[in-house]
Parts: structure tokens; sequence; C-alpha cells
DNA sequence: GCAATGACGTACC
DNA sequence: AGGTACGCCATTG
């Protein structure tokens, strides 16, 4: 595992509820700004591994890059019910929802079981 | 060890 | 505007 591995988990990790980052997002902040591609295989590997809120990261077009046979359809839901406001074309607003880790990010990894996301627990009612 | 594989991004038709 | 071409580089078999 590489520090730009870590640093993508620890970066995942620290999305806060309600808000989402794009995969390129993750890279540059991770410090490998054409490293979206990483972040994905990354997503692949870890998210067994590791406690991550896989189902904020999008792509940069603000669209969910999973298809619906894929995980797609459960990750809209996921968005949704943390708020998340798509359009009629399937697009989340970045300017609104996109999350800034900032600088100092000293998050430690905690390896767990899978990921394994009650759905009950985000279907919180969406706002406005 | 090395070629193939991506839940991408972006430049260029 | 919408397609496609290609670079990216950590992981995997």
């Amino acid at each position: 595992m590489t520090p730009f591995t870590k640093r993508v988990i620890t970066i995942i990790q620290s999305i806060p509820e309600g808000a989402v980052m794009t995969y390129g997002g993750i890279a540059r902040a991770a410090g490998s700004p054409r490293g979206a591609r990483q972040v994905v295989r990354i997503l692949h590997s870890m998210s067994r591994k590791y406690k991550l809120p896989w189902h904020r990261v999008i792509n940069s077009k603000g669209m969910i890059s999973l298809t619906e046979d894929e995980s797609g359809s459960l990750q809209q839901l996921y968005l949704l019910g943390e708020g998340i406001i798509f359009d009629e074309r399937g697009v989340i607003d970045l300017e609104r929802y996109q999350y800034d880790p900032g600088p100092a990010l000293e998050l430690e990894l905690e390896p767990e079981q899978d990921f394994n996301p009650d759905p009950e627990d985000h279907l919180l009612p969406p706002f406005e």
C-alpha cells in the first residue's frame, strides 16, 4: 500500500455526510493531480477492507459513475437520503455539495469489516 | 515481472 | 454539444 493510497483512503473517510467529492478532486487532494483512475482502483480494492463512504464519490460532471446493474441506484438512494438533490438529468450541483478536505488531514485508518451501510440509516427525508 | 485493467479527466476533433 | 482518444499509475493475475 503506497502513501498515496493511504491518503486517498483517509480523505474519503473524511467526507462528511451530505457532501461529495470527485475522483479527480480526491486525487488532487492526495497530491497526485492525474491520479483519478487510481482512486477508482483503490475504491475497488479497499472498499472491501475499510469502512468507506464510497457512495459519496462521483465524477467531475457531478454524476454517478456506477451503472444501475452495479450499485448505481443504491448509491443514488444513499445520496438522496443524505439530502443531496439531483436535477432531472441526474446531476448533482458540485458547487453546493463538493467537499474540500483542506490541508490538515490527520485522520487515522481504521480497518473494519466490509462496509455494509444500512439503507435505513441513510433514509433521512430530503430537505427542501 | 510485466501486461492488462479501470466507478476518470481532459484535450481535441 | 457530443463523441472519442489517450494519458494517467496503483493494483491485479
